[in-house]
Order: C-alpha cells, then structure tokens, then sequence
DNA sequence: GTAGGGTTAG
C-alpha cells in the first residue's frame, strides 16, 4: 500500500499531493489533497493519510484528522504520535490520552516521540496515575535510559507534586543531561523547595553541567515565590554577571522581588535593561514592571508604563488596579475596573479577586459582597483566593448567609482543605458568632499553620472563652507550632475578657523567658486591659510608667476606657491628657473622658469638653449597626430615620420600652449630654443603632429566631440592659459584636456577665 | 515535536 501511494504520487507529478509532502501546507491546501485522495481512490494508502492526518491535527482540525485515522486500515504508531503530539500541543490533553490508550489497545508500542508527548499531557492535567502508567510502559518499552523521555517524566512527576519521584528517576540516569538537572532544579524551586533547588544548581557545575537559563530562572523564581526577595535579587545579579542574559522569564520573576524589598533604584536598572534588551513586549514583563513600580509608591511611573503598552493584557489591567488601590487610589482603581468592565476587556478570577480584595481592604464590605454576587452572575468561578478575600467581608458585616454559601462553595470545589481558605472560615464564622462552627472548621484543616491558630484562639478571646483559647494555646505548643507576638495577643486578650489576671501574668512573663518574644507595646496594651477592668487602676497606671518603652494610644486608651468603667476621673483625665497629644484629632477619647464627666455629673467639664471638640472641628463617629436579614444586609446609623421600616421599628421600641418601665426598668441617660430634657435623652437613646438593628431583627424574622448584630463601638450600657430584657421578654438569643468583644444575650443574662 | 511558563488576587 505504502509503495503503490509514493508511486502515484510520483507518477501523478500532482501539485496537489505535492503540497500535502510539506508540513506547512495550509489548511486549504489539506482539503483540496484530500479531495483529490478520495478522488483518486487513494484513500486508504496509510502514507497519503498519515500525511494527512498529521496536517490536520496541526491546524487544529481534530474532526478531520479522526476521521481520516478510521480510514486507515492499519495504523502504525506514526500516525498515532502526528495525533497524540498535536492534541497535547492544543492542550486537549484528555483526547490525546484516549488516543494513546487507543494505540495501546492496539498492540502498538509507543517510541521515542510520543513516550514525552503522553508525559506533558499527563503532567498538563497532573495526573498522576497516568502519568505513572506511562512510567511503566516507558520502562517495559526499552527508553529507562533515554534522557529524553526520563527528562520528560522528571517533569511530570514534578507537576504532581512527587519530588521524591522525580529526584528517583533523576538518579537513575547514567548520564543526566542539562534538560533533565534543570527540570530537577526548577521543579524544587517550584514545590517550594527552594534550598534543594539552590544546592542542585550549586552541584550542577561538578556534574559537568553548565546551569542554562531554565536553572537560573527557576532558582530566581523559586526565592520569590518562598519570599525570599533578597536571594532573588541576589541570584539575577550573579547571573547577569556570569555573562548570562536574563530573559523575559527571569526578569518577572525578580521584579515583584525587587518591588517588595522596595530597591526602587534597581527595579529603574532593570527596567532600562529591559528597554535595551527589547523585552517591553511581552505581557508578563509588563505586568511585573507595573507591580514593582506600585510597591515603590511610583504611581506616575506605572501607569506611564500601562499606558505605553501597545496592546492592554488582562494581567496588566489587573496590575495596575492593584497598584492603584495599594497607593490610596482605591476610587480610580474600582472606575478602572468598571471601565475595563464596558469596554469587553475579558476579565479574569484573578481580576474579579483584586477587586474584591481591594474593596474588603478599604473598608467597603457592601461593595465586596455585590462584585462576589457579580461575579458569579458573570459565570465566573471563584477561587481558593477569592474566598479568603471575600471571607472577610461576611465577617465584617455579620454576613453569615453569605459566609455559609462560601463555606458550600469551598466545599463542593475541594479547597476547603486549604489553609488560607481554612483559617478565613474559622476567623468568619468566630466573628458571626458561630464558634463552634468555626472550631469545627479549625478542626477540619489538615494542614495547620500560625494563622488558622491565631485565628481560632482570636475567635475564642472575642467569645470571653478563655478556656478553650488556653487549651489552644497548649494544644498548638504541644503540635510544635511556635506561637508568634500575635498569638500572644490572642491569649492575653482572652485573659483580660474575663478578668483573669494571674494567668495573664503568667503568659506575659513567660514571653521573652519561654519563647524568645520581647513584649511590644499591643502586649502591654493587653496587660493593661487586664487590670484596668478589674479595678487595678493605680498598678496599670504605674505598669505604664514603667515601660520599657514610649506608651502608644493604644496603651493610653487601654487606661482611659477602664477608667470609664470604673468611673475614675483622675486618672481618666491623666490618660486622656496624653491622649489628646497622641491623637488630637481622635473623637472617640473626648467622648471617652465625657462619658467619665458625665457619670459624676461634672457638667461644666462635659461643657468644655464639647466646646473644644468643636472648636477642632471634630464630631463623634456615628454609631453604626449591620444585621443580615434573608440574604440582605442592613446598615443602620444612630439617629437615622431613613430606614424604610422605621415608623414600624420606632412603634416596637416604644412598646417594648413601656413592657420594661412595667418591670422596673430606667433608661441609663449617664452617657447622654446632660442639657437636654430626660424625654429626649430617652428618644437618642432610642437611636441607637445596636437597638435599631435588633428590632429590625425582631419585625422580619420568625419568633425564636436567633439575631447576629454588629456595631462599629462599644455597645453601651444602656443598650446592653435593653437588649438582655430584649432577650428574655422576647425569647430570643441575641448576639452583638462590638468593638472589643461578643456579647452573648439569654434569657435575659450575657455572656460577658456585664464586664467589658 | 525532551526542561522553564515568568507576571497580576490571599
């Protein structure tokens, strides 16, 4: 058959056929030969139609080439590899391993060249119990030795994550070649493997291997991505002064290096070498350029590079709205991202992702929610990236519908498991006051790091659980994690919820002594805390005196709100002095120390107090609230009338108010300005924007319902009474997130038994 | 027709 094809086609002298005997015959010119084949009755002449097969599958035409492979009588392993190659080249890897088990099933043994096609496509798809499959036909096959092919599975082995696989194949070889070392060494670096990738780059010379520019780019990489800036830094320069010309690889990878290390003058130096090296084209490059730029705080200079670009690459796009957002720019960069948006620009998850994590970054949680709705409406699928970004956001606003269809969805697309998305459940679902959900989400990361410790014994301490937060604590010891200075934040602030002092002391001492962490000033901050609410006000006072350090605001605000609790008005005025000089411009310690006026009737204080706030220009946050109802969150200010449900929220107030005058119950006015009428006091009480939220709560949800509230202050006293009489009068459990902790309401008692 | 895939989101 064979013969009687190279005959007719010799003997025809066809222009036609002719063209089919080059490899970049067009596509046009494939279907005229094979018109003509059919033609001719020349169909089945299985050197015509490898010919042709392999022409089609090299434009991608794989119905074709299908077609014309059934018409082959008896294939050979040739016109196979034409299929399998070109179908790994389209990355329809799944196709090209039917179409190699197809081969297999026909007795056809596989050769040089497809053995490493059938391995990429395997490592493509990361499949590991093919490509081991393959491993062993490979063997079986007579190529244990080729380094061609062991090169290959080296690779595949690497992208499933079986280093000790792929280092078992490497040494197997009798003589490894550069291809094969590098692949080793890229891979390490690749796995997070950098120190072995640095030692076999380091071995490669002894070998007799000079390091190509695979090697050096994957060890660059490799510290980048292990957050080691400084070596990758260091390794591009090695490698520009050894004569070798970095590429576009190695550049975006030492770029985002060089921008976190903030070498701005550096990051100028490679750029010009970019320029002259005319390597501004390609997108990577770009996108790495913009990205050093804006950790450098060079605003003007990246989006002069974006602008310069000729043709707009979605990765850049992304770049620049990043950089932008992480410069204060967040307004322009979400107009950007609209922009984009109109013009069609195919936005991707990583896109969507910075927006949302741009948007839970400056605070607008509302706005994340929306594009996470968006986003999906688009058909866009989240990621494990996307959820630890939009984690926070449901957290923030109490969002727990939207932080359970989180949950689900890590959870029907296998990343739950992950850390990242691991610890933002745990931290989620503390701050929507499921602790137990989110212990059990704890318990479910299989791999734990600091953070999803942290953020379990952070969730306990909001809680007042002390316990549990010190069992963590031991718990993680006994697992050989280190704590770091935020875990003993976690810690210390679980003890001074619920005023446990000794066993404050004895963390905080244990800090420097047991664990090698000197106390900062968040530690004293803590410790403060600690004996301020339980009344040792002269000895937090004499502790901050004694610092080993200046006190911060934090530690000065620590003193200041005990002293509101325990009504001390010396020392209340002492720390607000300082205050006042740390943070002129911070409303919230004038109130602080007026509240204290105010509870000791020092009215002609409180006056002044007023007056100078002011005077300076500054007026009291307003109090905010969120509760999730049905899917929706609702944001409620103190004072706002624009609620479309207020008339009827207003209407329950006054009911519930008048139940709780019946039961002997008086509005606390302490905290109210003093020149009003006590009515009125008890209207701005009635204001408040924790009360709000709880009685929308009460009007939209079915009785018995548990409500989750979170307010951006403290609670106060008077809406801390309210709400336990709220709790027993209506049978409902209450959960409100302040500031500073969760307060638990049952039956008419708190969680926090009225300390905080 | 064996190796890298670099960059932008946590």
């Amino acid at each position: 058959m064979r013969n009687r094809g190279i005959h007719l086609f010799e003997n025809l002298n066809s222009p036609v056929l002719n063209c089919i005997n080059s490899a970049t015959a067009s596509l046009s010119q494939t279907r005229q030969a094979h018109a003509y084949i059919l033609k001719t009755g020349v169909s089945n002449d299985t050197h015509f139609a490898t010919k042709l097969l392999s022409l089609y599958a090299n434009h991608g035409c794989f119905a074709d080439a299908n077609l014309v492979l059934s018409s082959i009588p008896d294939p050979s392993v040739f016109s196979f590899s034409s299929l399998i190659y070109a179908l790994t080249k389209f990355n329809l890897l799944g196709q090209s391993l039917l179409v190699f088990s197809r081969m297999a099933s026909l007795g056809l043994a596989p050769d040089s060249r497809v053995l490493p096609n059938i391995t990429k496509a395997c490592a493509g798809l990361s499949s590991l119990k093919s490509g081991q499959q393959v491993h062993g036909i490979a063997n079986v096959s007579g190529f244990s030795l080729d380094v061609i092919v062991q090169s290959s599975l080296i690779h595949m082995y690497v992208k499933c994550g079986q280093m000790d696989d792929a280092r078992k194949v490497f040494d197997r070889l009798p003589q490894p070649d550069v291809v094969a070392c590098s692949a080793l060494v890229a891979g390490y670096a690749r796995q997070g493997c950098v120190e072995k990738a640095h030692e076999l780059f380091n071995e490669m010379r002894g070998l007799g291997l000079e390091p190509n520019l695979v090697s050096w780019n994957g060890v660059i990489a490799g510290f980048n991505h292990s957050g080691r800036h400084y070596e990758a830094a260091v390794m591009f320069k090695k490698m520009h002064l050894e004569g070798f010309n970095p590429d576009e690889g190695s550049v975006s990878s030492v770029l985002p290096a060089l921008g976190d290390l903030e070498m701005l003058d550096t990051g100028i130096q490679v750029h010009g070498y970019v320029i002259v090296q005319g390597l501004g084209q390609d997108k990577c490059v770009v996108t790495a350029l913009i990205d050093m730029y804006a950790k450098c705080a060079c605003t003007l200079e990246l989006s002069r590079v974006f602008d310069e670009m000729e043709d707009r690459d979605i990765g850049a796009c992304n770049a620049l709205i990043t950089g932008l957002s992480r410069n204060g720019l967040f307004g322009n960069a979400l107009e950007l991202f609209r922009q984009f948006k109109d013009q069609g620009m195919e936005l991707n998850v990583v896109s969507w992702t910075s927006m949302i994590a741009s948007c839970s970054q400056n605070g607008k949680d509302i706005e994340a929610l929306e594009l996470f709705r968006e986003m999906q409406f688009e058909g866009m699928k989240p990621n494990s990236v996307t959820i630890p970004c939009i984690l926070p956001a449901c957290a923030n606003t109490a969002a727990l519908m939207h932080g359970k269809a989180a949950h689900c969805f890590s959870l029907r697309s296998g990343i739950s498991n992950d850390v990242y998305v691991g610890s933002a459940l745990v931290d989620m679902y503390a701050k929507c006051g499921k602790i137990q959900i989110s212990r059990l989400c704890f318990d479910n990361i299989p791999i734990k790091n600091l953070v999803c410790w942290n953020a379990i014994m952070r969730g306990y301490a909001m809680h007042g659980k002390v316990n549990e937060a010190m069992e963590i604590f031991h718990m993680m010891l006994k697992s050989r994690q280190k704590p770091d200075c935020i875990s003993f934040t976690c810690i210390l602030s679980a003890c001074s919820q619920v005023g446990l002092m000794d066993q404050g002391w004895v963390y905080f001492n244990s800090m420097s002594r047991d664990h090698g962490i000197e106390p900062k000033v968040e530690h004293y901050a803590c410790m403060i805390t600690l004996m301020g609410r339980a009344g040792k006000l002269e000895e937090a006072y004499t502790m901050i005196k004694q610092m080993p350090f200046q006190p911060d605001g934090c530690v000065w605000g620590a003193l200041l709100s005990s002293c509101r609790v325990h009504k001390n008005v010396i020392l209340g005025e002492a720390a607000a002095k300082k205050l006042f000089k740390l943070e002129p411009k911070n409303p919230g310690n004038y109130i602080l120390l007026s509240n204290i006026y105010a509870s000791k009737a020092m009215w002609a204080e409180v006056d002044t107090l007023r007056d100078t706030m002011k005077s300076m220009g500054l007026r009291k946050n307003p109090g905010c609230s969120w509760i999730e109802i049905k899917n929706k969150v609702h944001m409620l200010l103190a004072g706002d009338k624009s609620h479309p449900q207020m008339t009827q929220i207003m209407g329950k107030l006054n009911k519930l108010s008048m139940e709780m005058k019946k039961s002997g119950y008086f509005p606390n006015t302490d905290f109210v300005l003093h020149d009003v009428e006590e009515q009125d006091k008890e209207q701005i009480l009635c204001g408040h924007s924790e009360k709000l939220a709880v009685v929308l709560g009460l009007l939209n949800t079915l009785p018995g319902t548990s409500l989750q509230v979170i307010k951006n202050l403290r609670i106060c006293d008077d809406c801390h009474a309210v709400i336990k009489y709220i709790s027993r009068f209506e049978g409902r459990e209450i959960f409100v997130r302040d500031t500073n902790r969760f307060h638990h309401f049952k039956d008419g008692v708190c969680s926090c038994g009225d300390y905080w």
